[in-house]
DNA sequence: GCAATTGATGTAATAACATTACATTCATAT
DNA sequence: ATATGAATGTAATGTTATTACATCAATTGC
């Protein structure tokens, strides 16, 4: 998936997100978005859904808000699990991947013939920056 | 912490939360207590927020939902990480604890000077009755 | 005893986040 | 050219969470 097949919407959304320092909110999206001619929060959350799918973007569930991949490049579904960790003084995200956590739920999960979907992982504290 | 030096608001909550079959919403708490009193979203949030802090009940926050801890007699926070699966078909949530997974990201944390707060693990997706 | 403090509660209003419903437009593949 | 599926525009509504302010209850220090 390269960026270049975006819609218009879907694009204009990827942009803000790629340009802005920490995650946003649909709602500041949306906010950011008003000159470019949107008017609703539905606009920002049906581009979101298609960039999630993409892997272009990731959705933070403790906060709420969206953040672009830090490698948009690649397909961040091929590398497995995403966690993050995320400053709650400066809002810096940080993303990561590691396969021995991957293994563990994989088998916590295959054990209890659990079928896995979604996997949230996210680290809510201070950067060092911050600290 | 024992159940008994709850408030009365904290008790009820904390009471609807253990005789659920899976987590709730804050809201679906708040209907479940009218009879007892419950008038506003408020009281459930102040509840839940010390029942949190107490370690008796879990936010689920891939959900916005709440679940009671799956052993509130001992001290949920001494065990560590905690980690859940969710089934999205019949809500069915299990609570595990894993010191492999912690220690990762302990060390992941610690390379990188990130000082860690709260951190959620979540997998989504379907339990083996329901699969 | 009785202020003073602290924690819990009650209530209303509002803010923040997300979805449903329905009409329309666009791309493209026959 | 037209049928199809995807994307869009807009309004309304639903769901989750917080702010603000008044009151009440328990505890502490004097």
């Amino acid at each position: 998936m390269t960026t270049q097949q975006l819609t218009r919407n879907q694009g204009l959304v990827f942009d803000v997100l790629s340009h802005s320092d920490g995650p946003l909110s649909a709602y500041s999206i949306l906010d950011k978005l008003r000159d470019s001619g949107f008017r609703a929060p539905l606009q920002v959350y049906r581009a979101l859904d298609k960039l999630l799918e993409f892997g272009l973007v990731h959705r933070l569930e403790s906060i709420n808000a969206f953040v672009a991949c830090a490698h948009p490049e690649e397909d961040c579904h091929a590398h497995g699990l995403t966690a993050f960790t995320i400053c709650e003084t400066c809002g810096k995200v940080t993303e990561f991947h590691d396969h021995v956590i991957e293994d563990r739920l994989k088998g916590f999960a295959r054990d209890r013939n659990f079928k896995t979907g979604k996997t949230t992982i996210e680290i809510r504290g201070t950067c060092a920056g911050c600290a």
